[in-house]
DNA sequence: GTCAAAACCGAACGTTCGTGCTAAAATGGT
DNA sequence: ACCATTTTAGCACGAACGTTCGGTTTTGAC
């Protein structure tokens, strides 16, 4: 690998761990340079603008969501056992891969009302992941572990909710309950959509 | 009322609004000063520091919250029908009255890994906003409508998840079908929990 | 109408922001 | 070892940031 492409990948490193931590607006070239130790004109040079350096992070994010959560589920067998699998991976991601949590979360808040290219690209890549899920879901419903009449969009709903319910509980509250709140309701979403054993 | 006092009132009515849509840390004085029509500096002598304007925002915030959410719903008769109260002030409020989404939501997620003052200050806003929505939950219990063995928290935690996933999916993601979702997950949340009949 | 207090403004402060420009240094294929 | 390319640093810019200060206007009680 080039030196380029290196210096690269350390800075968008450092640069989603801030982002992470302090969301996407605040990320600044000349905080990030000090805190990968280069000038802030040479790590600007890597990106034409600001506006491309944080679409370039939230792709690495992506990147990496992709890597540790959706990727390594799909070698559990399709249908429930692969969507409680991403649910795992997901709080593994988001509680300590990630130290200032899921970045998707605080990107999507920060910019519901700011148009312009970094909105639509967390948009896009924020669909991406809902996406993944649903088609988790709907897997679920083709094996007979739902039944045939689920509304996988509005399961998805449901699923995901639960997702940043949890976030926000157990990151600003900081309520030790969240995980078995988590762990509970998405048994709950899920048994009240199992399929009718009778069916089968 | 004293000219102080209104102005300050105008300003808040106008910080407000652009912390609804961009966020509490975009709040700049210079910015908030030319959108009221007045100087940086005069602006700034009414509150000590950003600090305390950010604070006094979020209290300003949470009075209006109070004022449209929760004291209109005590006319509503105990239990379900108040929550259900709630649920639709709450959608007015962050649909309708608060033109860039609830100020809250936002506010959380922008501090949750910012320690200070604004932090600790949005923490305790959004533990007593919760704690609302559980004394509510707690009512449609001791009257029978929500069976005896309810655990109130774990119902809050699934109702404020129904919240936030609307705000997003309605918000960023722009999806119709939000409003929908939000309510049928509603219904269903009370509905696994309402007490047995024979119970009565 | 007087006068102290409150409110407001304009200018300036030191920083930091994103972004150019130029030149030096490092890299890597030949 | 040479040399073109890539990568990095230094410096400067205009703008915006929060904040301070000195002075002017406005307010409201007497």
């Amino acid at each position: 690998m080039s030196k380029g492409l290196e210096t690269k990948e350390t800075i968008l490193k450092s640069a989603l761990e801030l982002t992470s931590k302090f969301g996407l607006e605040s990320l600044s070239i000349g905080g990030l340079a000090k805190s990968v130790g280069m000038s802030k004109s040479g790590l600007f040079s890597h990106f034409k603008s600001k506006e491309t350096l944080q679409v370039r992070v939230m792709d690495y994010a992506a990147e990496k969501f992709t890597r540790r959560v959706i990727k390594p589920a799909i070698k559990d067998p399709r249908g429930i056992p692969r969507l409680r699998k991403m649910m795992d991976l997901w709080l593994e991601w988001s509680e300590n891969y990630m130290v200032g949590g899921c970045p998707f979360v605080s990107a999507i808040v920060e910019y519901d009302d700011r148009p312009g290219k970094v909105r639509d690209h967390v948009l896009h890549l924020q669909s991406k992941m809902i996406g993944s899920f649903e088609r988790a879901i709907q897997l679920s419903v083709e094996e007979g572990h739902l039944h045939a009449e689920s509304d996988v969009q509005y399961l998805g709903y449901k699923i995901y909710s639960n997702m940043i319910g949890y976030h926000i509980y157990s990151r600003l509250l900081g309520r030790q309950e969240a995980r078995d709140n988590f762990n509970k309701h998405f048994d709950e979403i899920v048994f009240a959509h199992r399929a009718n054993l009778e069916d089968l």
